[in-house]
Formats: C-alpha cells, structure tokens, sequence
DNA sequence: GCAAATATAATAGTATTACTATCATTTTGA
DNA sequence: TCAAAATGATAGTAATACTATTATATTTGC
C-alpha cells in the first residue's frame, strides 16, 4: 500500500479523544483496526471488545483513547473531514472558474480514494464507506449538543463553509449555501447507500458518476435558478 | 385530544411484527408509550424494560409483539409513511394541477399534526419527531436487506413512488424522480435537526416555511431544468 | 355457563455490552 | 538511569437484549 503525505498530520478536536491517537503506536492501531472492523460489522456490531480481541491489547486500553465507541466514531468521521478538505484545497487550488470548483467539490464528496491509499495509516477507502452508512449516526442523536461542544462537526462544518463560499463567488445573492450543500452531501452518500440495498428509492443508472452528475445539476440549477 | 378518523386502520407489513399491536390493549399501549418514550429518551436510550416499568407490564409481553427495539422502531416508522399516505391521498384528491400536488406533497413531510391529534391512539405529532431524527437508523445498517425482505420500508417506497408519479405528470422525461425525492424528503427532515442542533449546516430564516420553500424551489428547477 | 384456548404476568436466567478499577509490568524520554 | 507514563492482565458492575418457564387471568366458542 501507498502510504502517501507522510508528513500530513490531519487536524482533529481535541474533545475527540482522551490520548491523540497518532501519539503511539497502540493508538495507531486501534485507529486501523477499527476503520477495518466498523466497515465489516457496522457501527451497531462494533464492540471495543471485539477490536481488544482483534488487536491483542485489553479493552481498558482502548477506553485510555476513546471514552466510549461514539467518541470513536466522532472521531473517525471527523478526520474523514479534516482529509477531505485537505484533498479539496489540493483539488480546487489553480482553478479561477468557481463553476469548476464547486463542480469538483461536489465530485470529490462522491468519489472513493484508491482502495490502497493509506493515509497516516488509515484506508480512506474504508473510511468513505463508513462515512456513507455511519456518519449521520455522530449527530442524530440525544447527545448532539454535547458531540458539538466537544467540537465532533468542527471539521464538517469548515468543509461546508468553504464550498459555501464557492457558491456566494458564483452567485452572491444566493440564500442558502449550506442548506444546498448538506443537502447534497448527505443526499449523495444516501443514494449509494440506496442504490445497493434499496433501489426503489433512487434511480440507478449504468454510468458510475450518475450521483455526481445529479447533485451537480441540482447545484447549479439552484443557484442560479 | 381527537381521535380522528377512528375507523381508520394503517396497513403495516405483517413482517414487522409477532402479534399485531392494534389486536389488543397492551398492544395499543405498547405503540402509545414507545413512541412518547422514544420521543424523549432518543431511539439509543430507550430499551424494553423502560417501556415495561413505564407500563406495567414485563418485558418478555413487549417481545411478544415485536422480537426486538429495532421492528419496533421500523413498525413506527413504516406506521408513519403508511399514515403520510393517506394524508396524501386526501390532501391531493382533488387538485388538478401536478405542479400544486407535487407542492403540497413536499408541504405534507414538512408539516406536522396538530400537537393533539391522536390516529389509532397514536400521537403522530411526536411520530413525525421520531421520524426525524430517527427514521435512518430503520435502514442505515448491516441488517438492512433482511429489513427490506420483512417489509419495512414498503410504505416509504409507496409514498415516494406516488410522488414520483405527480413528478411524471409533470415531466415526463425527468429520470431521476425518486433520487429527487428522497433528497427532499431525507433532506428536509435533515434541515429540521440542523436549524435546532447544528445551524452552522443550513440557513435557517424567521419564516416557518423557509425548508419546505427551499425543496419546493429545489424540486422545480430540477424537474424543468 | 363452562371448558378450552389464548394472552398476560411473574419470575428467573444468560450472554453480551459498555464501561470502571486496580495493580503489575514494560516502555519512554530527560 | 531513573522516574514517569503507557500498557497489560485481571476483575468487577450495572445495564442491555434477549429467552424460558410456569402461574394466572381473560377471552372465545359451544
């Protein structure tokens, strides 16, 4: 595997976890095998247990870095973030038609790495998966004011901010950048989810990029319509 | 409160129970109190046992009726978008234009019941909040296509393929009807969360209406576009 | 009105989960 | 090299998500 960007070190609230787990290498590896575990058994499946048993280390040590497996998955879902906009601020950087750029910024959300890439030892392939099917699972619940002040969608939010700020260059009038783009990024990774397991509730096609396609008519048919 | 419509009988899929709640009194009481104690403790935090102590009965009844608190939830849900549909179905009997139906379709997931309104002794108005931040969880996970053989998600596809319909009338060479939809409706209920939770992720205005507006808006420029 | 069938209650029990606590051992870094 | 910190080994707890058994109501069909 490509281990590429060694001297990346992607930007994570400190409120996410109680030791850094890029600090060691027991965090390292529990960063690993639990991107591998939660893309194998779904959240709901996941157990520090299990990833102890997996890794040969004791629950208790697991519990040293995350207080608890949501934490975790906070986590995890915020350096899928804190990467994806590093790869948005690569992606976007010596393209002047902001046209383009939100085009790309909507792609982007949409595509998967190359199932090799490790990025500071994480499979970013599997961490895409996971974002599709678990990364709603960090706010739609009971304890989301406190995930928030922990800064859990800190990352997220800069991630919508900046592509925001694409569609106000292109139309400066436009009232509901974030609103649109959480639309899409949210609706885009639904309607993955949806097109392997619930294809009544999307519209399939043969290309791959169907999605992207979609979501980037829609973008543009809202703000300037 | 007002219980309308008492003749009224929600067809549920029979896989999403063991003995149909509306059979008896501690099935009637069971659907009651979950869905207020869902509503206040949040799907995750709620459990058999709490609803069993809250209504007197043993937890092993509650199995009785649903094998687990995740048919239970698909049962409320499902109970849900089979009431939506009716709701549809007469809000839009009569009205001869598509684009107003399709309107006042996207209106209706918006718009919530009256606060006392009781359907089968069900208060859908806090059905409607569980839908909201809870719905996703019927589907985004590892049991999904077990779900979808048991029945779960019927009355969601139902209710969306009625709306794809009006979207036909309108445009009939529109391809992606139900991505559209379901981008609305997931969509929509997502902003509802946001504007309480996470508002740096949407737009919210003074004005009640300002989502259903949006998707509205949204659903107009994408189906004429 | 009564017996049979069915539903519910009462109770117990199990494996697992989501943690916390303690102490010995190993690793590390100044 | 010595202290501090991290890790491992082990134990324990309250709660969760169920299943099983038997007794007691309640309903129903005749």
């Amino acid at each position: 595997m490509d281990n590429l960007l060694p001297n990346l070190k992607i930007k994570v609230s400190d409120g996410l976890y109680q030791i850094d787990p890029f600090s060691s290498k027991l965090g390292k590896t529990i960063i690993f095998h639990s991107v591998e575990m939660i893309t194998e058994l779904g959240f709901e499946k996941f157990t520090f247990k299990k990833l102890g048993d997996a890794i040969g280390s004791p629950e208790a040590s697991i519990y040293r870095y995350f207080k608890s497996k949501n934490q975790l998955l906070c986590y995890l879902i915020s350096w899928y973030w804190g990467w994806m906009e590093c790869r948005l601020i690569l992606e976007i950087a010596n393209i002047s038609s902001p046209i383009v750029r939100l085009e790309k910024s909507i792609a982007l959300v949409l595509s998967n790495a190359n199932e090799n890439l490790l990025i500071e030892g994480v499979e970013v392939y599997k961490l895409h998966q996971i974002t599709i099917s678990e990364s709603i699972k960090t706010y739609l619940n009971k304890d989301v004011d406190t995930s928030n002040k922990e800064g859990a969608f800190l990352n997220y939010k800069q991630f919508v901010e900046r592509v925001s700020k694409i569609i106000n260059e292109i139309n400066p009038k436009y009232k509901y950048p974030q609103m649109l783009l959480t639309t899409i990024f949210e609706g885009a990774h639904l309607q993955v989810f949806f097109g392997e397991h619930l294809p009544r509730l999307t519209n399939k096609q043969n290309t791959p990029d169907y999605i992207t396609k979609f979501y980037i008519n829609l973008a543009h048919q809202s703000i300037n319509g």
